[in-house]
RNA sequence: GUGGAUGUAGCUUAGUUGGUUAAAGCGCCAGUUUGUGGCACUGGAGACCGUGGGUUCGAGUCCCAUCUUCCACCCCA
């Protein structure tokens, strides 16, 4: 395959036939974001680059190594958006919201661009779901965000997935606990594997989450964040997790959870699962206080999460959940002939300007072949039109599920239509009715 | 970026120790009385065997390189 006809590196396309499960995923986050008050939020795919300096930090992996990041031919430097969470802050600033009511809430869905290796449940090009939530720095805020994940997770169909928080504190007390770790892993330092050595003095918290065995095995005696935070943050991590189980949420401390971006402070949150490989990970989030400030804003607080809807789809299969599809053609019109070739143009023409999902043939195909085309697309019902039917302006209308036939006006299609896709809708419901008896 | 595996029709695969026109199932198209789909039968289209080199009289089969996909590390959603 040349390149021309090839997708590139770490993409992926989204098929007619597969569509509706992102359909029916997306809709259902946006749904349930509106229940808590989170409107969707469109920001452009690519922003000034030091939009995401600034706000994801210029020590990461995903600045220093994942970015794309080009000049335009205006000499602007421009990156696409490795995350949201930037780009919307940037707007929120740009446009006064953080001056306006608050708090702001916003959600979002669209693609997001990081140079990575690719592999399971990891792309170059890959779709996130998320909120922000500014300018609300009480706890309650944050357990709110959270049920927001969860309710979100368990309305696609999500089962098995557990929720695992944290709290690394503000960067006053995360001062003293970084220098213990310090102090700590050093007296481990010739145990440590590589990458952890190089991260002691670049971000000593990140060893809390390595996954080689002996760097987690020194781990466990490492100095925990919560017996460092400061009273405030103490208290806001107590208070946080008093509101999740005022909500019904189920959730481990976990003290290893650190989050990979810099903007974090305070609440940390994963949701993860053990179903779709090394990338257990299917949402993270968490309290950025500092962030808005950070990137030229007022002192407002902030807080939100992320979810990666590819990781997701990855778990509903791995789970096996049918997503709900409806079908995709309400009533195949076969036309043999001419002129039945040309009432069918009229009657499709009708039908959809009723709302129906109507079809005719457009391939020149015999009688037969228009039925085989009108099963495999999954018509509910189907007529055939020849000399007879357009002499009569009688026809016989179909039920391609259970063979039923009866006489039809065509001068009346929408009605009969109408009528009979009511009628076996209904047969449908007293079906799973008993099926569950 | 590091390590390991993979690559034959749209899909899933077969292809014997290198030997002529690369095979099957599914899918697709057409037919089995030009008036009704699902079943069955018949036929057809469809593959530069990932790509580029090399070894050889001869390569889908062997060697090298490269790319893709997958798995792990790393990172993160």
């Amino acid at each position: 395959m040349s390149e021309i006809n090839r997708a590139v590196k770490g993409t992926g396309d989204v098929l007619p036939s597969d569509s509706y499960k992102w359909q029916f995923v997306e809709g259902k986050m946006l749904e349930t974001a509106r229940l808590f008050g989170f409107n969707e939020i469109r920001i452009p795919v690519f922003e000034h680059t030091e939009v995401f300096l600034r706000s994801v930090g210029d020590t990461t992996d995903v600045v220093q190594k994942e970015m794309y990041t080009f000049d335009d031919k205006g000499g602007r430097s421009i990156t696409l958006r490795p995350e949201f969470t930037a780009g919307v802050i940037r707007s929120a600033i740009e446009k006064g919201l953080v001056n306006g009511a608050l708090p702001v809430k916003a959600a979002y869905v669209g693609g997001c661009y990081r140079y990575e290796k690719p592999q399971a449940g990891r792309l170059r090009e890959f779709h996130q779901f998320g909120v922000e939530c500014i300018g609300a720095a009480e706890p309650n805020a944050d357990a709110e965000v959270i049920a927001l994940a969860g309710q979100v997770l368990d309305s696609v169909g999500i089962e098995k997935i557990s929720l695992e928080i944290n709290s690394i504190g503000c960067p006053e007390c995360r001062k003293d606990y970084v220098a213990a770790l310090k102090e700590y892993f050093k007296s481990h330092i010739d145990e440590l594997c590589d990458t952890c050595k190089d991260r002691l003095e670049r971000n000593p918290m990140r060893i809390l989450d390595c996954k080689s065995p002996v760097c987690s095995e020194i781990a466990k005696g490492a100095p925990v964040v919560t017996d460092y935070l400061c009273d405030d943050c103490r208290e806001h991590f107590g208070e946080v997790q008093k509101h999740l189980t005022a909500a019904g949420i189920k959730f481990t401390v976990n003290p290893h959870i650190v989050r990979g971006l810099d903007y974090y402070t305070r609440t940390v949150f994963e949701f993860v699962s053990g179903d779709i490989g090394a990338q257990s990970t299917v949402c993270g989030g968490g309290r950025y206080d500092g962030l808005i400030s950070q990137m030229g804003g007022p002192q407002v607080p902030s807080l939100g999460f992320a979810m990666g809807i590819e990781r997701i789809m990855l778990l509903l299969e791995a789970q096996g959940t049918k997503l709900p599809q409806n079908n995709s053609c309400d009533i195949y019109i076969a036309a043999m002939g001419k002129t039945a070739s040309l009432k069918a143009t009229q009657l499709v023409a009708d039908l959809r300007k009723d709302g129906f999902k109507a079809q005719t043939d457009i391939c020149g195909r015999g009688l037969k072949a228009q039925m085989k085309y009108a099963d495999k697309i999954g018509a509910a019902f189907s007529i055939v039109l020849g000399d007879n039917e357009i002499e009569s302006g009688k026809a016989v209308l179909k039920n391609m599920k259970n063979g039923d036939k009866w006489e039809i006006d065509l001068n009346n299609l929408s009605d009969s239509l109408f009528k009979a896709l009511n009628s076996s809708a209904l047969d449908e419901l007293a079906d799973s009715v008993l099926k569950q008896q």
